[in-house]
RNA sequence: GGGCUUAUAGCUCAGCUGGUUAGAGCGCUACACUGAUAAUGUAGAGGUCCGAGGUUCGAGUCCCCGUAAGCCCA
């Protein structure tokens, strides 16, 4: 048996193998079952919807999912991964419509709600299929052969019962929002219909500055000079709101002024109040200060003069008159018709107070229940409130000067449009107020404003009936089961989580559509009474009643659909015997998928931490360990699992949480299908394979952070990760192979290991613990990045290359074994390492090394388990060591490309200046390696006692600054200016008392950091306090080294050219003049030969047939033979 | 309008609790290596650390105000 050697490697199809591998194998299974009985990680996934096609940021998140779950198993958890599917809502909804070319009007009239229900059950699996394909490339494990589906009966029936938990602990309620709504249409829209392209256009509308009339009391007096009427200005562009007025709204930080002057139509004196800022807005400076006495009616300019200044807070809880005292009662008497705070106001248009009608604004909404001011509403004939104006859009009858006019005149024909004594309702409004010395001013004003995609008319802000979720009532339980979870990004859990909790509002659940999970509840005609169903049992039960009472024919078949229209052709009867009916919302998708910890194994209990799966426990799957999903699931997904978990059970549904970012073009723009700059991910999949698109993805930026996705960048990792990766296996396994080793030894006695045997294995054991800790911390990218830092920088580029020379040259020995020991366990321990984010080709090198040496049972790295760091086999020492030696390579090669010294030249030696024993042994212990790699003789260590030392010193910053802080700049002065006996002095007693003029200091070493950083008369380099200085005398023996060693490489060259065998042995002739050459062959011959593979090596005077090479002064004529 | 995130070399990103020469890879330039070879190594050039204030002996790092981009919400 022997390696796999790879001659041109295609990742792809590497992966594609491996896939076939995995499906034979079922090892996705296996790496689940072999854990039976251990301890399990719990993963939920956020269900896809498969109503459009994945993108690259699709391989994106579920990259971030598999990790860990795959880390974990091979941490010996078990860790099961059921998928699922998201499938209700509108996007199935509107995209079905677009398919049928139906609108929402055509639903029960061209296409009836069984129809179309049904094809949006088709639609949303419709790309289902690429969906799996991508899952299985990616190499994404996830149970795709059980997922849960939120439209199936059994999931359905868990949300009711759920729902059915938050009824009957008071917490569902019917209220209403604030919505936009097309009165022509009879519907509301949502956020989504309203971004339609056109629904916004600009409108000129009839606005209105109107006056509220300030009542006097002691809040109010500080308004007051005398006898006068103050008003205040109040702006608005929807004047038919202004009799549902119930408040006017500042802000505090904003300044307000009082204005003495005259109603321009009624020219009546009046005091206004209004924003300092806008001022110049309302009145002409050419009139600023005209004597008031002097106006006379009908004067064009208007005199006025600012008489006081306020704060927004000073007018806080001033009252005023109703500006249109159609209805009151006593709560708008008590607590409505004042002034109060909001952020939104601004000094931007308007006169910086803003007029609020709660019912007809969600600004005005929020503003007024924060201030607890009630909406203006009249009383039906049941005795309900009603707004002022009506659904068809009209005012109703208690809006006496208007009632029964559309508020808006596009509400009107066009035909009533026409007629000569047509007036809008807003200029009538207009009208009335200039009459009553209650307009300021009125004008038209163009403004954007939306209107309905399918009436073309202006939309209404109107309250809807919606059913509601008390989230309010438990937010603080809400923001405390928070902080227990560990969110990646922390900012994203604390700031755009915690800040959501904080301004929490109750969880709208009404939708009116057709495809979604119906709400539950039902009701009586006169609204008395109310059900909420839990179960199917209980609706079956409930059915039967209603049978008896006469409502109901037939019993729910066995196949009952719980979607519309069949739940809404049910009728059940009341306690009190009367008639119910569904209420017909659906409720929001986001419940759907929030509640997946429990619908999706069909959860009916009371507590889902219950062990006895009897009860419907779910305690082993329950709450997860770990979710992963996009950041804009915030107040999405990832609020309604908490709040469901928090409300129900008072738990937290997962522990830990990525929140992962964007994944952008190359250029930082948002991806989209229609710019055209969207990435196809099966084919960045099919180009580069999985590995380097994972590896690239993850080690690249943080999950959490955007990922300006470049191909340049996947194709990077791929040539410069795994190809090294590669690279390094090839190599072992050709030499590995020419030896047969296949591990089968013992491992070699640490001692009998060089330097960097011991060095690589104790850096392998440090990267294990990191590694592994940054994977618990749920830290991919650090992870990535430090394996693919090994691999490239510490195992390919340092290891490897120093001990090419022990895989390929010698007898098959113990010191060859110890290399080869060596490099199996790195490759096989990386392998494990980067198992998790390379899946495909980890597996690979895994099974190809674990072939040869069958030390693992596993058929595969993922059944296998994580690595332990042994901490007997870490030597911070020789790391350390190590990086000196590097560093000192480093500071050479630096050297000699100065003097133009190539490597090949051998020269005689370095010098190293040495300020204490430490460094001298460390450097001496790795000695070896360095004079290999640099190509000299001998390292000398210059000490003190050379005398020809130049030290230089500076304050050790940190230490210093902490204990004298602000005299720092004289302290470095001082020391900067130090003579070399300074320092002598220093460093023979370590104390130094330093003269600050008013204060001692005394120094020691520890102060200060003494370096050398000149050598007089060497060629020196110095990096981090490291100083290596370079003797760069030729001798002749050096010189005729450096021939030979020339020598060997052409004969190297020209053997490779000829085409001979690694072991093909040779006979050597060569033919010059050079006397250098002479005297290099016959100093060299035996290192030659050695070198060459050469059994002969013979200078002749003439040879034919020889070749001629180029050496660096002259040329040499070379023929070979081999030795057959 | 509010909340959150990001801004460091041409590009992608590091930079720990503030400490005095700000790093890596890619790209570029030059050289080297040539039995890991469609690989590899070494070196060099390249920085207003987004801008303006402030705190401090000392700020890429802390505070404040902006700018730009992105996301979510209104």
């Amino acid at each position: 048996m022997s390696y796999k050697e790879y001659k041109n490697i295609n990742y792809a199809e590497v992966a594609d193998e491996v896939l076939a591998f995995w499906k034979k194998n079922d090892v996705f299974q296996k790496s689940v079952d072999e854990r039976e009985g251990a301890e399990t990680f719990v993963f939920y996934e956020g269900p896809p919807s498969a109503n459009g096609t994945p993108g690259i940021h699709h391989v994106m998140a579920r990259a971030v999912k598999d990790i860990f779950c795959r880390y974990k198993t091979l941490k010996g958890y078990q860790v099961k991964r059921k998928g699922g599917w998201d499938t209700h809502g509108l996007p199935v909804e509107l995209q079905v419509e677009k398919e049928l070319g139906i609108t929402k009007e055509d639903i029960g009239n061209k296409i009836s709600v069984e129809e179309y229900n049904a094809k949006c059950r088709e639609a949303v699996m419709k790309f289902k299929d690429q969906w799996d394909d991508l899952t299985e490339k990616m190499g994404y494990w996830v149970d795709l052969d059980d997922p849960y589906i939120t439209f199936e009966k059994n999931y359905i029936e868990s949300l009711w019962h759920l729902l059915k938990k938050f009824y009957d602990k008071g917490l569902l309620y019917k209220g209403y929002t604030v919505q936009p709504f097309s009165p022509a249409a009879g519907t509301g829209l949502s956020s989504h219909e309203l971004n339609q392209p056109g629904t916004y256009r600009d409108v000129k509308d009839t606005s209105v500055v109107a006056q509220f009339k300030v009542k006097k009391s002691d809040l109010s007096s500080k308004l007051f000079d005398g006898d006068e009427e103050v008003f205040f200005l109040a702006w608005t562009t929807t004047p038919w709101t202004l009799p549902s007025n119930g408040a006017l709204v500042v802000g505090k930080k904003i300044k307000y002024v009082k204005v003495k002057t005259f109603n321009q139509y009624t020219f009546q004196p009046i005091s206004v109040i209004l924003a300092k800022d806008l001022v110049g807005k309302y009145f002409s400076e050419k009139a600023k200060n005209l004597a008031l006495e002097d106006y006379k009616e009908g004067d064009k300019l208007i005199p006025w003069h600012i008489d006081a200044e306020y704060a927004g807070a000073d007018l806080l809880d001033i009252r005023y008159e109703q500006l249109f005292p159609y209805v009151t009662n006593d709560d708008l008497e008590a607590h409505a018709f004042k002034v109060i705070p909001g952020d939104y106001v601004t000094t931007e248009d308007g006169t910086g107070i803003v007029h609020a009608a709660a019912l007809f604004g969600a600004d005005d909404y929020f503003v007024s229940k924060a201030a607890g001011v009630p909406p203006v509403v009249a009383k039906d004939d049941k005795g309900d409130d009603i707004p002022l104006v009506d659904k068809q859009g009209r005012f109703i009858a208690e809006v006496t000067d208007f009632a029964g006019k559309y508020v808006k005149e596009e509400y009107y024909s066009d035909e009533e449009r026409k007629s000569s004594d047509f007036k809008p309702t807003d200029v009538l409004i207009a009208i009335h107020l200039k009459e009553a010395n209650r307009a300021f001013k009125v004008e038209k004003y163009e403004h954007s404003y939306p209107h309905c995609w399918r009436t073309d008319k202006p939309v209404l802000y109107y309250p809807l009936d919606s059913w509601f979720i008390k989230t309010t009532a438990y937010k603080d339980r809400l923001v405390e089961l928070n902080n227990t979870i560990n969110w990646k990004p922390a900012s994203t859990g604390s700031g755009r989580f915690g800040n959501w909790l904080e301004n929490l509002v109750d969880w709208n659940l009404s939708r009116s559509r057709y495809w979604g999970t119906p709400l539950p509840i039902w009701v009586t005609e006169d609204r008395q009474e109310q059900k909420c169903i839990g179960s199917i049992a209980e609706l079956e039960a409930e059915v039967k009643k209603s049978i008896s009472a006469g409502f109901m024919t037939d019993e729910l078949g066995e196949d009952f659909d719980l979607h519309r229209p069949f739940v809404d052709d049910i009728f059940l009867v009341s306690d009190s015997g009367k008639r119910m009916t569904r209420e017909p919302d659906l409720i929001d998708v986001w419940f759907d998928s929030g509640a997946m910890p429990y619908a999706q194994f069909h959860f009916m209990g009371d507590d889902p931490k219950d062990a006895n799966q009897a009860n419907g426990g779910l305690s082993d799957v329950y709450p997860a360990d770990f979710i992963a999903e996009g950041v804009d699931q915030t107040r999405g997904w990832f609020f309604t699992l908490h709040a469901i978990a928090v409300m129900l059970f008072d738990k937290v549904s997962f522990k830990n949480v990525i929140a992962n970012g964007l994944v952008l073009d190359k250029s930082g723009n948002k991806m989209s299908k229609r710019l055209g700059n969207a990435v196809n991910p099966f084919e960045t999949l099919a180009k580069y394979g999985p590995d380097a698109t994972r590896w690239y993805m993850i080690s690249n930026a943080n999950p959490w952070d955007n990922l300006k996705f470049d191909i340049e960048g996947v194709a990077e990792v791929q040539r410069r990760f795994f190809g090294t990766l590669y690279n390094t296996y090839n190599f072992f396994a050709l030499y590995a192979n020419l030896d047969k080793f296949n591990f089968s030894e013992s491992e070699v006695d640490e001692s009998n290991k060089t330097e960097s045997d011991r060095w690589i294995i104790s850096k392998l054991n440090t990267l294990i613990g990191l590694v592994d800790d940054a994977y618990n911390e749920y830290e991919p990218t650090k992870a990535a990045r430090m394996i693919q830092d090994f691999v490239i920088d510490d195992m390919s580029n340092w290891y490897v290359r120093l001990n090419r020379k022990r895989f390929w040259k010698g007898e098959y020995n113990e010191d060859k074994m110890a290399a080869y020991q060596s490099l199996y366990t790195c490759l096989k321990t990386i392998a494990k390492l980067a198992a998790p984010i390379a899946p495909f080709y980890m597996d690979r090198l895994y099974s190809d090394l674990n072939a040869v040496s069958g030390h693992e049972s596993h058929d595969s790295v993922h059944l296998s388990n994580y690595p332990v760091a042994s901490s007997e086999l870490i030597d911070k020492a020789l790391e350390i060591r190590m990086e000196m030696a590097q560093k000192i390579s480093s500071l050479v090669h630096s050297l000699r490309k100065k003097e133009k010294l190539k490597v090949r030249q051998p020269l005689s030696r370095i010098m190293i200046p040495v300020l204490n024993k430490e460094t001298e042994i460390h450097v001496k212990a790795v000695e070896e390696l360095i004079l290999n790699e640099v190509n000299v003789k001998a390292i000398e260590f210059l000490d003190d006692t050379s005398g020809i030392l130049v030290k230089s010193i500076k304050p050790n910053f940190r230490k210093l600054g902490k204990e004298h802080g602000s005299r720092m700049k004289d302290i470095s002065q001082k020391i900067g200016a130090f003579t070399k006996e300074d320092i002598a002095q220093l460093e023979a007693s370590n104390n130094f008392e330093l003269d600050l003029g008013d204060q001692k200091i005394s120094l020691t070493l520890e102060d200060v950091e003494i370096s050398s950083q000149d050598i007089p008369g060497w060629l020196v380099a110095s990096e981090n306090g490291l100083t290596v200085a370079l003797d760069i005398q030729l001798s002749a023996e050096l010189k005729q080294e450096g021939v030979a060693r020339d020598l060997v490489n052409r004969i190297q060259n020209l053997r490779k050219d000829s085409g001979l065998e690694v072991q093909d042995k040779i006979v050597v002739q060569l033919q010059s003049s050079d006397e250098l050459l002479k005297a290099s062959v016959e100093s060299f011959r035996d290192y030659i030969c050695q070198e060459t593979q050469a059994n002969e090596l013979n200078l002749v005077s003439d040879l034919e047939g020889g070749q001629a090479l180029e050496m660096d002064e002259f040329e040499v004529a070379v023929k070979l033979d081999v030795i057959k």
